[in-house]
DNA sequence: TTGACATGCAACCATTTGGTTGCGTATTGT
DNA sequence: ACAATACGCAACCAAATGGTTGCATGTCAA
């Protein structure tokens, strides 16, 4: 989970996995195609996210192939995020209170 | 929305919300208990925090009160996540296809 | 009033991170 | 056959990160 999330963290990583969910199965030079960067650090990047479970690669001729593995952010989304939604209002209202109140 | 993704990178930083997530408004001395850090690296995890507006602070007297605001945490799942969970199916199934036919 | 308590601030440090350059290797089209 | 293509690997680098120690400051209680 803490890997995925270190994935998550960065911007570069956000955007190839927009990439790959706009058009799945690309190769890395496809997805290194407009970035301010090498290829060598896509491919980081790309290892980062293998290694996460956020993308899989297979390789076809001297191509390399990434497809899209939502599967880990659908979990962080039900196992992390959704136990913070249900007080959302409540925890609004209860930092209002201390707000306007100095004297708690 | 980058800042959000950064400050919930960090394994220590999500404990923290999680412990102002059972109990909410508890002092910096209070988040440090129990802790294997010292009280300055916790502050800094907490400014990161607050810089991600994922908690607001009050003084009160001598003590600073930590108040959880989970709506970042929402945001990520509605502007984010949700849009990676429609496909889950659809991106698995063009895997396995890939994975079994060489032919490609 | 004064000492203990809760916190703030700054300098410093090691490690991680995100990127580069350079070179090697396998595959493919002509 | 061979040159171009697509990628892998390793060394290196600057900056960010996560932590520390040391000291200063404001507040409360006896």
């Amino acid at each position: 989970m803490d890997e995925v999330f270190k994935a998550l963290a960065d911007g570069s990583r956000r955007s190839l996995l927009d990439r790959l969910h706009a058009r799945n199965g690309q190769t890395l030079g496809e997805l290194c195609d407009g970035l301010a960067m090498t290829r060598q650090a896509v491919t980081k990047h790309l290892a980062i996210l293998e290694a996460a479970n956020l993308v899989a690669t297979i390789k076809h001729g001297r191509e390399k192939l990434h497809y899209l593995n939502p599967v880990p952010i659908h979990q962080i989304g039900e196992r992390w995020i959704k136990k913070f939604e249900h007080d959302k209002l409540k925890a609004l209202s209860e930092l209002k209170r201390r707000l306007e109140s100095r004297d708690a």
